[in-house]
DNA sequence: AATGAATGAGGCTTCATTCAT
DNA sequence: GATGAATGAAGCCTCATTCAT
């Protein structure tokens, strides 16, 4: 896990020219985009070369298939993720124990603002339960999350007994994917709403563990 | 709603006799098993038919296309957590009032009952978000179900303003739903935990809200 | 030829009833209908028993298939036609040598006449070039016709020798075919005019065999 | 018109390497044969691209679907016809004034020898009339070839009113067409005899309209 | 390495025909 | 005899993947 060379066995040949380092990336953004668009069965190939600029013959030369590309994305978004997590933690564990309800709402401020840019999110949590196969990569990515929530919650939260840490952790990711997924297809306004009230439930869950 | 004729035009014949419509229903039983195992577009409507003891002919007598089989589950689905709120709702409004509570507790048990054995849920809420053809299906089926909550929400937790009704009965029920699925997929032990967790979040999401 | 029993088996059973005969009249007229508006391969068997006011089960019991519906309706198209002929026949030789010209003039507008109300002309002629099965069946039918106007030759054009006549016979026929059905698909005006044009071919080429 | 990008929306890639063209012309060649061996309906994709040497991948890389192909047979036969037309255009009007009976004999003697090489001619003329679909192709194509030859009719038949010069031709064209078909599937001889006697009828058919 | 033409398995759907009631 | 539900073969078309250039 976070070690590359995924599932599926996701690349052929490490990009060694910047060139093609930067194809691949354009290609991961193109299936991302498609992804999300669309969803996995119905986004074709060619059509993730065509956004990509090259060719489906390209998109093969570094991933063998058409899943691989998926688990890439996947990859890719833990990724970010992890530097997400990276900051909050680096902040220091301070400010998760005096202020840890205006660190929640940064937290979801910080996803929200980054799922709804980067598509990324939803291409892997909509596309995510699609079948056995896809489960486990998705439950991977679920718990690697909650893995890096959960030290985080031991400051913030020390009322929860380390044992639990995990299963709050988990609660957490999935309650707030479902809820910025849902706010992301639902108009601005809405959405803001809805946002800030996920905010309150996170909070309201968490206070009691708190302190 | 509720009335047959539903969405994708079902030009196909209406099942009169009491042998069509018990094939009808293995039908959609079989559709609802496939859809939840395998995601909706990886389901054959062939795999369908056979594992229904049918044949495609005849899946397709009762409906259009794929899609129609879809959609006819989520009614089936929607009519069944009609059944459910009913139940609750001619409980009276009194206990919603002094015991909401165990109320919350009650309608996390009967769900996560219901859902565990009818497959539907799974079926319903994993393919919701296929694309946007599925969305507004989904979505209504979403709206639905928080419409249908919050008068219960209305006695239970008075404090909400009614304007935010729906809001509050949106977030519930979409929680609820994630949860609920992620319970599906671990094993008993952990899905036990889920469900538990899940309703604390819940009583503490609302508590603010009652009395 | 024009003693029954054709081809693919055409009829099951002889229907003594008097119902039984309406019932297979009516699915003839339906059938040519079907087969007029969208030819031999997109009329459905279906659709010719719904407009024939019964069920598919009742064609089967007196068409083994689909081709003996059309084979059928070739037969009674024939009958019609002998009986069309057997008029112009009784009116005896005497007209066809004096009058001659007019009388192409009659027989042309009988035979449009016949054509546009019956349907069946265009139901036959159009679906006769489907394949090699059919073109057995469409080109007896023709030769039959030809056969038919070959007598008539004979008396009013008599300088076409014996063995050509069939010949001559053969080449108005499939004119007055495909101008007719060329008439059919154009509005009425142009119809009125093509129809007074063909008139003006067939006596300008019969004219230096008459007399 | 002839410039490619026809009715069914060519969605398709435009060959242009040497060796797509080929295969091109391949598939058009194959779906010629086929279709009219079997007519349209009858005539599977499949059979099409096995006859052309290729796969139905391969097929539906330069045609979108089944009628794309019989549009583009029926493009290639009006630019076919076209040329024919030309070669007597272009032997200048003289010839058509003093010598228009043995050029109509050249002109069915050149159509015949043409039609009998390319089946083209059987496979868009035989399905033409299968649906509405097809008639307006079919109608287009029959004017064309009407109004290519009004202007030669304007020549070697001058007593025809300007305004009569569409019908006449239309006329001409559909007769020839009827009968060059029925020779298309007589014996040898048979043909032989028709195609004489389709001269003797054009010509005097046009006799006293010429001079 | 890049390209994109070629392949063909497989999916959805239709509809002629059968047969139990 | 009549009905129409059931069957399943077969057709059109898509698209992941390969491979020659």
């Amino acid at each position: 896990m976070g070690t590359k060379d995924e599932a599926s066995g996701e690349k052929r040949r490490v990009p060694t020219q910047e060139r093609s380092r930067a194809r691949v990336a354009r290609m991961l953004d193109a299936a991302t985009e498609v992804f999300a668009e669309v969803g996995f069965d119905a986004a074709t190939t060619e059509a993730i070369a065509e956004r990509a600029g090259t060719s489906i013959g390209s998109v093969y030369q570094f991933f063998p298939n058409k899943k691989a590309l998926f688990d890439a994305i996947g990859e890719r978004y833990l990724d970010e993720v992890r530097v997400l997590f990276e900051r909050f933690l680096s902040e220091g564990p301070a400010r998760a124990k005096t202020d840890w309800r205006a660190m929640v709402d940064d937290v979801i401020d910080a996803f929200w603002a980054f799922d709804r840019d980067s598509l990324a999110f939803r291409a892997v949590w909509l596309n995510m339960h699609r079948s056995a196969e896809f489960l486990v990569q998705g439950d991977a990515l679920n718990r690697e999350m909650a893995e890096r929530l959960a030290p985080v919650l031991g400051i913030a939260a020390p009322k929860i007994k380390p044992a639990k840490r995990l299963l709050v952790a988990t609660m957490v990711v999935e309650t707030l994917s479902a809820l910025l997924l849902l706010a992301l297809r639902r108009d601005e306004r809405m959405a803001k709403k809805l946002v800030d009230e996920t905010k309150v439930l996170v909070r309201r869950y968490l206070e009691p563990y708190a302190d």
